[in-house]
DNA sequence: CTGTATCCCGTCCGATACTG
DNA sequence: CAGTATCGGACGGGATACAG
């Protein structure tokens, strides 16, 4: 998140030192309750070089939000899944998602992905009740 | 948070582009249903200098978060206070708040800010437990 | 009181090429 | 398949001094 000397003073400043990022909320997004392999999430991320996503994900998994599983085959396979904290993570993005979906509509880009679903949309649908609709992405 | 040169494709890159910051989170919880004066932000955030304060105010002001309300008097008088949107993101940032004290409680240095209380703490205490507790900052 | 002007610096993102 | 090596470049934070 920034340059800081010591320890935040705040609970959100290291909530923000963890999930603030470039990539970070999509990564854990989209691994969500699954197991991801390391190709599985590129591709999900389009754009995103493999440098930038080993950096993030090695990041994610020093602060505990991820668990890397390496297989010993051939050829190697990775898999990724989140933490505890990392799960519980996932609702409260998901309120991020439908605040954004409210509030920010006009700075999302593609039309389609304005909306989120998954548990979270359903449990708040009276508060961002757009939120309820088709589309899935975060 | 980043460098991007289009709009944002997923919703929570929206709002992160817009809460994302050395400062932003803190600000934003510490006008609260308040209005504060620059002063009073700037003596809540102790370490933070004039220049980046002006700074990311203007940036919350830019994407709709907070107003700032100038009345013309001698000495200056300016107040600051969360829009609606800004306003719902608060409950938000409490949810953040009670993570981070479940999950990265040794990553905050002061143990008596550990702890945050305010609605969402009371609204949340099946949750996060250890929110209902003695101290208030975020 | 409420900021702005400069300047510096570290960090993070990103592209490209390469490896176990 | 799952990354690493290297090198830029841009951005944001910060200190200090100054201004309306």
């Amino acid at each position: 998140m920034a340059v800081r000397d010591n320890l935040p003073q705040w609970p959100v400043e290291a909530a923000f030192d963890c999930i603030s990022g470039r990539w970070k909320p999509l990564i854990i997004w989209c691994i969500g309750y699954d197991k991801l392999r390391y190709s599985d999430i590129k591709t999900s991320l389009v754009p995103i070089s493999p440098h930038i996503l080993s950096r993030q994900l090695k990041s994610l998994e020093n602060d505990g939000l991820i668990i890397r599983i390496q297989y010993q085959e051939v050829p190697l396979r990775v898999e990724y899944h989140l933490t505890p904290a990392g799960l519980e993570l996932l609702p409260i993005l998901g309120y991020l998602c439908g605040w954004a979906s409210v509030h920010l509509p006009s700075r999302v880009s593609s039309p389609v992905r304005k909306n989120c679903r998954r548990f979270f949309c359903q449990q708040n649908s009276e508060n961002f009740s757009v939120c309820s609709s088709a589309e899935n992405i975060l």
